[in-house]
DNA sequence: TCCTTGCATTGAACAGTGTTCATCTTGGGT
DNA sequence: ACCCAAGATGAACACTGTTCAATGCAAGGA
């Protein structure tokens, strides 16, 4: 199909109903074939082979081999490469767990689980990817969503703000998790260690007078060894339940 | 090469340097052949490319197709696709005007600057992807990286939190055009619409044991026609001068 | 016991992708 | 007028996702 471009599959209504529905079949009973090769058997393959070789390596012709199977005999399990990518990310969401909310640490909390969610995600590098272009069709991310929503009116932020400080922190994680990798020296290419003092370096390179606080600052823009950037910009996304009024107040 | 997989190329510090000096000699001679194929125009090409048909439509072959050239006379301009999509950034971020800082209006301007690099990104789908897989080694994202310093520490805001705000605010940007795309009902998949209304619909089919939070408040979750969520997210992250002090203040 | 039915699986193919390289062309400098 | 080197070519390589007729195999019915 040459001409109907990039057209992600949009689940069915029906489709969408029946996942609902089996919430509350857990797994299904285990067939006794020898290598039954079900979605489950695939989305681990598929997982193990990220997390070893990262999410370029992952490659319907790899995940089949993994799995001594032909590439065409996954897709009488998983309709494209893309559903791959939301079962994997769907898989990674239900291992997060959202804590009954506590309105007195409303903010660790939600904190807490949007760590639980970026450490699933540098366990596996760049599988962001499929959370950031794909729309997230699993109930398991919306089961994180749910938790989260109740952690923060738990906490007296007003639904509106709620929803979109959720929306907003989710797109952060990911973005974080994706960039995240970037820093570690011992990933980076060709033998090329870009470490933090080379990076200050370079930034000292530039001509004062046109970076003047690139170059002043290159420290602090560098800074942040763990995720401390992360605990920071998380700690500002979820700020507080009168997000209407602040900005304001100083003055 | 097949075994040393994915490993982006670093700019040499040669070539850092020079990419510094060149700073100051705007564009060289326009050579005078008869189709010269410079990196401008192969750049120039990508980008229209994109703007017409998404970024799953940028390929070296499409890209040399537009310009009446093979695909491997690109690479003597080019080193990699990823260098294409490094430039392509750098030409948006050329783009984005930064204002001289005031600090009355500190924050306003911060998020103008924002949002100039929003409608950049908007303008050709899926770029974001570029910005947040790839290192950028573009001048030009420095360059908006200096001017955002400039007005955050004008507006009083301490060079550690200056730094990591607009480092959020930049993975933010990306992030959310990335996903913005989807919420346009005409794009959407295969004549399925999914419009706001068949969103809310889907949520509130939800079991209202497990998802009580995401039934009841469906409407704030998809709300947010224009670029509200954008503006939310901003106004939160880049908060206040004094962000060590927030979130304990009511009570 | 045999047979049939249905489905998971195969193997091959198709249309693409990024990238390399020996070979040719051709414009500009001597 | 000559020459040469930089740029363009075209073909190839090793991949990618995806489809599909043909095949095998296991379970269910007669």
């Amino acid at each position: 199909m040459p001409k109907k471009n990039a057209s992600r599959d949009i689940v069915s209504r029906d489709q969408w109903a029946a996942q609902i529905a089996a919430l509350d079949d857990a797994q299904s009973a285990p067939r006794s074939r020898r290598a039954p090769l079900t979605v489950g058997r695939i989305v681990d393959a598929a997982l193990q082979l990220v997390e070893a070789e990262g999410f370029n390596a992952l490659t319907m012709r790899r995940v089949a081999a993994a799995l001594q199977a032909t590439p065409g005999a996954l897709y009488a399990h998983v309709r494209d490469k893309a559903e791959l990518d939301d079962l994997m990310i769907g898989e990674l969401c239900s291992r997060v767990t959202v804590p009954v909310p506590d309105p007195a640490q409303w903010k660790a909390q939600a904190i807490d689980v949007c760590r639980q969610l970026r450490d699933q995600y540098l366990t596996y590098p760049g599988i962001p990817r499929a959370a950031l272009e794909g729309t997230p069709h699993s109930l398991e991310a919306l089961r994180i969503f749910e938790g989260l929503f109740a952690i923060l009116l738990a906490g007296g932020m007003p639904p509106q703000s709620a929803a979109w400080a959720i929306d907003g922190a989710f797109q952060y994680v990911g973005a974080y998790s994706l960039v995240w990798l970037r820093r570690r020296p011992e990933e980076d290419a060709d033998g090329r260690v870009v470490d933090r003092a080379e990076v200050i370096e370079r930034f000292t390179m530039l001509p004062q007078d046109r970076f003047p606080n690139s170059v002043a600052y290159a420290r602090e823009m560098t800074s942040g060894e763990g995720h401390d950037r992360f605990d920071f910009t998380l700690g500002r996304l979820l700020a507080g339940p009168d997000p209407q009024l602040e900005g304001h107040h100083e003055h």
